[in-house]
Formats: structure tokens, sequence, C-alpha cells
DNA sequence: CGGTGCTGCTAAATCGATTTGCTAGGGCCT
DNA sequence: AGGCCCTAGCAAATCGATTTAGCAGCACCG
């Protein structure tokens, strides 16, 4: 038989002070499900059932049940969410891996992912490779050590299949269980080749991106068809690459300085993003020349500086925040779905064409 | 008696398909302490002190060793975080709490933090308030439900008491319990106020931060007093706030067109932050001044893209990431030493003046 | 032969909450 | 009086790992 160490209604007329009325609750001590039963008499199943609403209190009293809402209100009871977790198997967690925060892209993205999920009562860890190849493998494992329930990859091709949902956000890799959330890179190529024609721009130079950004492969392909449908194929001599890890426009501001002492003439330039394109506008100006007027400059992602650059940035908005919700809205759909029920392979997003002061008419 | 279901060293050598040896193994099950023992024919409680290496296993011979290791390697097994967690009372996370991801102070601020902490095998939840003060309550809470060991707050003054460490970044104010991380604000008042007076400027304008922001009043007060100290009182006609929540450069803009309208003249502008900076910038240049040549403008925190305006900006760094890394630092610090230890209250930061293009000598 | 000590391992309690399957006691019906 | 049902709640198993206390068997000693 249990003892009931103190008579409930009584204390809870005489308000006897918190630390008088249990040894487990000095101050700070977290109560736990066990501590209150024993506060209220009753036995940690009960008030377990009680708190949570389910079906089997059916037949406790109302008089019981306040007791107990009374009792846990009282004392802030709140489940221990490990021991629940454990219980459930379920964390309501999941891992973001993105290949660094603090530029433009990755933060922009995140912040995305963050609404979504608060929302939905989930929380995150976040991880960032900075594109160092023994870090892209290990943290996921990491992750799932952590029992995260899905895994968000922005631009990290992921490449073992993983025993949980993955969503990539610019992944790019067909891989067996990887949902894609990728820009419609034919669109966005077309948007600004067509774009810079119509201005009268014949002679177009290009930054690609670093081989290890997964944007850069399908992007490309996108350009070069985009420019044979306008007959302007591309000259390989106007066309630089991104070299190096930073994501600083410096990376920009030195292809262009090569380009432009080694290339021919152009009289426009497509960035690879925006960050590299005020490297380059910064490349260009040294050189005497002006924006728009000698060279037009269009950079891609539209990141938040880039309406704020002198002159304001021509770009192709990908809606960074966007993709970020809708991947975290679909890794939690399929969190929620069966493993065996099909799911998208991929999501497509439209760019659009952000027109601003860094491109002009054709100077020839 | 326990029984052996199967003979392991045959079972090795014979490789038999992972799938064949026990139903526990079926792909994508994790393999949990008890299968693993039950596949030795030994108890999970042996294999757990092996495995972690416990002095208590100090009788086990290196045979039955081996052969644990073997298998726990043949088998990938990992010990399930939740249940060791629930076990150790520890999660080997903490919670982060900014204004808002997506911006350049927060992100870079974030980066140190994460550096620090995975590199000591921490994880961290992030969560975003946007200035909402329901949010700015919740958050804690729902860090601590999810067992947190520690909190760090991004220019996040923490209002009550929490029961576990908590370190601000730029939090300025003294709550017990709190370390704040906080740059030297009288030297950098110091700094930028006594190279603009060196240039010769004495009419110079000011836009403070928002009131929400926890630098603002502090920053305010060093510019006062390093003012005062170079016999230039602070015009009121000359200072302009920025207003609203947005992290965007139109809300310096927007002041900046106000001061110019309304103010008295001024040579130079010392802006809250970068951000403010480049949007004032745009607002100079729209009412055809030069920039440095009639007005020389000075930002603060020097994020990313400070050295990539154009003009690029002349500015007082704030080690952001630095000062991440060491909040991060001073949190674990603080995780692992008992309560009652004294901790520093505050750790101040040196700032740092960049000169670059925005500023030159006074034009009158 | 009884005792001591070592070797090699295990049983059981624990962390905190959840959930299924029960039971004690009372009321009601026949 | 016996049977049945309902009410109110509880015991125990479970999630997976950790950890303390201790057991069984053997060797060796006197």
């Amino acid at each position: 038989m249990r003892v009931r160490l103190w008579e409930t209604p009584r204390m809870l007329r005489k308000k006897i002070p918190v630390s008088r009325i249990s040894p487990a609750l000095a101050p700070g001590q977290p109560v736990s499900l066990k501590s209150l039963a024993a506060g209220l008499g009753l036995a940690p199943a009960t008030v377990s059932l009680v708190i949570n609403r389910a079906p089997a209190a059916r037949s406790i009293p109302n008089r019981t049940k306040d007791r107990i809402f009374a009792e846990a209100k009282r004392l802030n009871y709140r489940a221990n969410f490990v021991a629940r977790s454990l219980r459930h198997q379920r964390t309501f967690t999941v891992g973001v891996v993105v290949p660094e925060i603090g530029e433009g892209y990755g933060a922009l993205v995140l912040s995305g992912i963050e609404e979504h999920l608060l929302q939905e009562g989930y929380f995150y860890f976040v991880v960032s490779h900075r594109h160092r190849a023994n870090l892209k493998e290990e943290y996921p494992r990491l992750l799932l050590e952590r029992a995260v329930e899905g895994i968000i990859a922005v631009d990290t091709p992921s490449e073992h299949p993983l025993p949980v949902p993955v969503v990539s956000v610019s992944g790019h890799r067909a891989i067996e269980g990887v949902t894609n959330i990728v820009l419609d890179h034919s669109r966005a190529a077309r948007l600004a080749l067509k774009y810079l024609f119509d201005l009268g721009h014949r002679k177009i130079a290009f930054i690609r991106g670093q081989s290890f950004s997964s944007d850069t492969a399908p992007r490309w392909r996108a350009i070069e068809e985009a420019s044979n449908e306008l007959g302007l194929p591309v000259n390989s001599k106007l066309t630089g690459e991104l070299e190096g890890v930073s994501s600083s426009p410096v990376l920009g501001y030195e292809v262009t300085k090569q380009l432009l002492a080694t290339g021919g003439e152009f009289t426009a330039l497509f960035a690879f993003n925006d960050v590299a394109a005020i490297g380059a506008i910064r490349a260009i100006r040294e050189t005497g020349r002006k924006i728009p007027e000698d060279i037009s400059v269009i950079g891609f992602d539209d990141i938040q500086s880039a309406a704020f650059q002198n002159p304001s940035l021509t770009t192709i908005r990908q809606p960074l925040r966007k993709m970020g919700e809708i991947a975290a809205e679909t890794l939690l759909k399929r969190i929620a779905t069966p493993k065996n029920i099909r799911h998208p392979k991929a999501v497509s997003i439209e760019p659009e064409l952000i027109i601003r002061e860094s491109t002009g008419t054709a100077s020839r």
C-alpha cells in the first residue's frame, strides 16, 4: 500500500510554501511525473493518462482530473522531453546540412526552414561542412546518431542513401529516397540571356561556379542551351570560373580581372551569383569602364545586399526563403508518410528576373 | 538460463548475409545493445561495460573484448543517443536565440558558435524571435523543455533568470547567472570619432539603432562621451534613429533622407551599423552629393559585404565570428563548472577601425 | 578440507514517461 | 444471494543504455 504523505486538499487551502511540500521541489529541481503523482496521492500512470488526455482516462472523474491539472500547473510540470522521445521513438528534430552559415545564400534558406519547422513543433540541428569532404561524410552520420527524423541538405549532394527522409535544396543528384528542391535553371538562363539579347548584347561573358557547388553544372548546361537558342554560342574565351572555397566577392573579382586581361571584348557579364557579380563590378571599374554603360552585369540569387549595391544589381532571383520553407514542408510531409508510399522526386521552383541598375543597352 | 540462438564463431566464419542472422537486423533497423548482446551470447551489461571502456570491464579478458568490438563494428552498432541522454541527464545540446537568421550580424556570430560547439561534440538548436515579444518569452522555455544544457542569446537581453547557464552576446543587462560578451563601446566610439576629428570633421551626424537592439543604448552613451571629450557635443538635429524591425538598408536610407531634408549641414555620418550605412550612402548620393568628398560615412560591424560596397565602407569592426566562438567557449566552460563557482559577469571584446573608401578629409 | 581471492560475467535498478491489461469495490438486476 | 457491469485507478512492461553490487566457479593456501 502506498502511504499518503500529506493531505493534498488541505495543502492547497493553506498555500504551504513550495519548499515545504516535498523534497523533490527544491527550487531548480524539475518536477517529475513521479513526484507530481506522489504529491497527489495517485499513481504516475493515472496522472500521465489524464495529462495526455488519453482515451483511457475516460473513466477518471472530473474532480480528480481537475485536481491533477491544478497541481501540474502549480508546480509547472513539463514532461521530460528525452524520456518521451525514448518511449515514442520520436524526437521532433531534423538535421540541416549547409556549406556554411554567414553568407547570403545558406542563411536565407535556413531562415525559411526555421520558420516552417518551428511552426510545426520541430527543432533542428545545423551543421556546416565548409566543403570539407570528411565533414560531408561524417555530419549526416552524427545527425542520425542524434536521432533526427529527417535531413535537409542545402547545396550539398548526398552520397549514400540514408535511413531517414532527405530533402535536398539544390542538390542535383538523383539518389533513392531524396527529394530535390531545384530552381528551373532552363528558365533562369533564358530569362537572363533573352533580356541581355533584347538589350542588344551579343558578346556575353560568363562566370561559372566552383565545381563543388551543385548548381554549377545544371546552370551551365542551361546557359549553353539558352545561348544556342539565341544563336549566340558560348565563347570559351569569355568564360571564367570561380576558384576557391570562400564565399567572398574576391573570387569574382579575380576571375573578372583575368577575363578582362586575357579574354576578348564583351559588353555583358553573367555571373554565377550576386557575390561574384559584386566582385566583378569592382574589377571592371578598376579598368576605368563604366557599369552599365560599357559593360552590363547580371547576378544570380538576389541576396539582400543586391538591391543596395552601387549600382544596384540586376539579377535572377531565387526565392531562397521560400525554397527553405518548401524544403521543410516537404520533409515533414515525408516524415509523416509511411515509407512505402511514393513521394515526388523533385520540386521545381520558378526564378524571376529583377531588373536594376547594373544592366543597360549594349554599347556597340 | 539464456538460450544461445546461434553459434557466433561459425556465423562469422561463414559470412551469413546480415538479413539471415537475426530478425533485429532487418535492414534499416538500428541495432540495440540488447540484440547485439544476444548475438554474442552475453549480457547487455557486459557489452556496455566493454564498449564504454568502463573501469569495471577490467576483468573481462581481451578475447571477449575483441569479440564484442568486432561484432559491434560488423553490425555498425551505435548507442542510442536518446537513451543515453536520459540515463546521464546530459544532452550535449545548447540553444541559441537570435533576432533573425539571414542578415549579416546574426549569421556571423552563429558561424563562430557553430565552429566551437561542434568541435566539442555539442549540437545546438537555433530559434529566431524576429523581435516578437511573445517569442522572446516562449523560446527559452521551449529550449529548456528540450533539455538544452545552456543558452546563448544573441542581441537579446534575457528577462528571467534561467535554470541553465546563459551567455549573452551584446545582451547588456546585468542578470544573475548571465555572462555577457560585449564590445568595448567606449573604445569603439573613440576610435571612430577621433578618426573623423583628425580628418577635420566637426559637424558629424549620427544614426542611432532601434530601441529594441541591445547595443543601441550603450553605444549611444559611448558616442556622447567620446564626442564631449573631443569638444564636439552631439547635436540633436543631426541625430536620426532607425525605425522598424527589418534588417534592410532601407531603414538607413529613410533616416538619412530625413536628416538631409530637415537637419543641418554635416560633413560626416556615423551609422549604427553597416547595413544602415549602405542605405545612407544611397540616400546621400541621390541628393547629388559625393562620398567621401562631400560627406564621409562610417559604419559599424564590418559585415562581409562592407568591403565590397562602392565605395567600400570604412567601419568599426566587431569580430563577430570571434565573439560567437568566445560565447560558445564560455558557455561550455560554465556548463562544465559546478553552479556555485563564480563565473565572470562580462567578457570585453576589442573593436578595430577599418579604413576604406567611404571616408576622407572634411570638405569645409 | 575449509577458506580466500581472483576471474568473468550477470541481475537488477535506474533515468522519466507511456500504455496495456488488469482489479477492487460498489451498485444494480434478477 | 449470485452474477454482472461500471467506476476509478493501479501494476508492470517498455523504450535503450548504464552502473552497482554481487554471484559462480576455479585456483591456491594452510
